[in-house]
DNA sequence: CTGAAAGCGCTTACAG
DNA sequence: CTGAAAGCGCTTACAG
């Protein structure tokens, strides 16, 4: 079968027998249109199965309609990993764009990549959403060079003055002190930290502060030579926590800054012969989908991803219209499960 | 800082002492340009951060050097559960648009919704990339309209005859016998099937045919009462477990068609009392990520998923320059894990 | 190798 | 409430 060429509004008009113009403002809802001739074009376009050309439409408001994820991570060696806190961000995002009537366009990015205001200079979308993990420090003057192009920006991330632009993010401080109070809850004293602690990742590094101020206030310190850094990754958490053992300071918990590393770092301590959770605690951080199914079931810190997305793409739509918006943290909740040793559990 | 606005070609033009024309032919790579020409244009244009316009563009060549990808699955009660394996074709896509340099639109469907043609026919995607489960004979005519109307598009799911349009998918068939003859070999004569098995979900239905095929010829057959239908999530496995272990009918071994399934099964087939593995395999199919930290690992069938992206991708944009195009498997393999009872495992 | 000009399909003041 | 007309920023035959 022959591909029947497009229909446009001005073979729309001619069925309807109207203008171009009346066309185009009966499908753009404007008031100013009689209502049976409304109706006429509103039967004729729906006959021919026209929709509105994007770019003649964009071109003309200079407005895409279109928002840009841009899902960066520090270049891994496997392209296919992404992480899964990631993944389902980026499915609330999108429920959250198509809500407010507006696409999404997704690109994976390695952070030393040049896409700064790319997406927005060539009209691709009216501005971007960035989530990822990376250095925040190499990372800094990126984001400034945006803010400086007036590209329109939010970010999934740490909430902290003196950032560039406006982020979204979770109360990673009080998600380690909820942590750190559970483990002095179980009788855990000797907490180790799996992940980066540095104003490089300051949301790991958040985390971890949040424990240390809670064991604090019960007398307990966090020795700083437990403390181990590690991107988020399941292979960064198993070699981790091998370090971790290597160095031979006794530890009964390990917090890890993310549930990849937990999931790595149990099966360090597994293989080593230490049994999680009688031996040793874990907790880790994000409530990603295998965490329930982590062997033990991992106890974890969640943060709503549904409102997470929801708030990034009302915050950028916002920024769009020039309304003012500032950065919001959403709150983090424990998740007890087996691997903290506790003896209730949700599965 | 104010917001400069954005540098046109004719800007560029100007600036660079030539015509608009020819700033164009630069930023097209149009070999008839003199090389200073060229350098000085884009000289210029690197200066002023210039992009071409994405919509001017599109709209002067009818081309908009972006595909869509629809991620339908049947109304789920709790959006932000989207399968995991889809997820992980979403990234392999993502990857794969972006080698071709191509854009990626993704969105989320129910598949009662009337999205068809509406990317195309609104110039916002040169064609479409269909990825979900769902009912396929109640899907059937809207595929079918897909293709009277001449709307660019592949999909991966079943590679069947009659079927319209272009498939790539997964060798079901033989992924099923493999799971068929790894569990003849253990030692497993009544083999249970969670998932449906009919024509309405193909996949499913061919990895159950696969494994009665690999049965059959070692003279074993699959009882009919041992199949529970079942859609693709871990509440559908726990229920169909249950439902399973109510017919009271004896079992060695269980089938997942899928890992959500599968995941979902153990824990009803452990909560009544069964062992995974010694009273009873259980294999699931897809590999998704959290398979390898079920407990205990789930041995499933892995489908190479950054290959089905790549085909994807390559299949559609050349459907879009019109060369000929045909549905495609990619293989099924089996991956070995301590859930079906094997005595080694790659964990 | 380069420029002048037409035109892609819309939206929206402007005039009536 | 409706139409004629300008113009959004490109690409590409056409002419030189």
């Amino acid at each position: 079968m022959p591909k029947k060429t497009k229909a446009t509004s001005v073979d729309i008009a001619y069925r309807a027998g109207v203008s171009q113009a009346t066309v185009s403002r009966v499908l753009r809802g404007s008031p100013l249109v009689n209502i049976e001739t409304r109706k006429r074009v509103e039967a004729v376009a729906r006959e021919l199965n026209y929709k509105v050309d994007r770019h003649a439409s964009s071109l003309r408001t200079q407005r895409s309609g279109t928002l840009a994820l841009l899902l960066f991570e520090d270049p891994t060696p496997d392209d296919s990993h992404i992480n899964p806190f990631f993944l389902s961000m980026l499915g609330s995002i999108t429920r959250a764009c198509a809500k407010h009537g507006h696409d999404l366009l997704v690109s994976f990015q390695q952070l030393s990549d040049d896409w700064h205001a790319d997406y927005e200079n060539s009209m691709k979308a009216d501005g971007l959403i960035l989530l990822g993990y990376g250095d925040y420090l190499a990372y800094q003057s990126t984001l400034e060079q945006l803010v400086d192009q007036g590209t329109h920006f939010v970010r999934w991330g740490a909430v902290l003055p003196g950032q560039p632009g406006v982020s979204i993010g979770c109360d990673n401080f009080h998600g380690g002190q909820l942590v750190g109070e559970h483990l002095y809850a179980l009788g855990r004293r000797q907490v180790a930290f799996l992940g980066d602690a540095s104003n490089r990742y300051p949301e790991f590094f958040a985390r971890y502060r949040g424990c240390g101020v809670a064991l604090h206030d019960w007398h307990v310190t966090m020795d700083p030579s437990l403390q181990v850094d590690a991107e988020s990754s399941e292979e960064a958490g198993y070699a981790a926590a091998q370090t971790l053992l290597a160095r031979g300071k006794p530890f009964d918990a390990v917090f890890a800054a993310s549930d990849l590393i937990a999931i790595g770092a149990m099966r360090a301590l597994t293989e080593s012969g230490l049994r999680v959770p009688e031996d040793v605690s874990v907790v880790g951080f994000d409530d990603i989908p295998m965490a329930r199914f982590a062997n033990p079931a991992l106890t974890t810190v969640y943060q709503n991803t549904t409102r997470a997305g929801e708030l990034l793409v009302e915050a950028l739509l916002k920024q769009i219209r020039d309304e003012p918006i500032e950065s919001q943290m959403i709150p983090a909740s424990l998740i007890v499960r087996k691997s903290s040793g506790a003896v209730f559990s949700d599965m």
